[in-house]
DNA sequence: CATATGACACTAT
DNA sequence: AATAGTGCCATAT
């Protein structure tokens, strides 16, 4: 068992290209449906970089949060990944990955 | 060990 | 629908 970031990094390895993720799903995954919060404090020391495709993760709502590179970048990558995203926002329906979870 | 910080989520207004 | 406030958790210092 590594640590709590360690495993987000993991699960979040599993996100497909072309599809994205929440930091409460991947809080989930991990065990900890409430460390949202911690999840995403573990992409941003990122000590992982280009290996970790944190810019799959987005808010609840599909929401363009986060990336210290900043979130028109973030954009700019999602939509080279093939999600579509309008007014900084993903649809979830269509773009959301679940890990193995149904 | 306690305090402070932060890429969130949820509820209420 | 949008904004504000509160709760939660892990890590760093």
């Amino acid at each position: 068992m590594k640590s709590f970031n360690e495993q987000c990094y993991f699960v979040l390895r599993k996100v497909p290209r072309g599809k994205v993720t929440t930091y409460g799903e991947i809080a989930r995954a991990v065990g900890n449906p409430r460390a949202a919060r911690a999840v995403g404090n573990a992409m941003n020391k990122n000590p992982h970089a280009p290996r970790l495709p944190c810019h799959r993760v987005v808010g609840s709502d599909g929401k363009m949060i986060g990336f210290a590179s900043g979130i028109d970048k973030k954009i700019k990558i999602l939509r080279a990944e093939g999600v579509v995203v309008e007014k900084e926002k993903i649809d979830l329906e269509k773009f959301f990955f679940r890990f193995g979870k149904l």
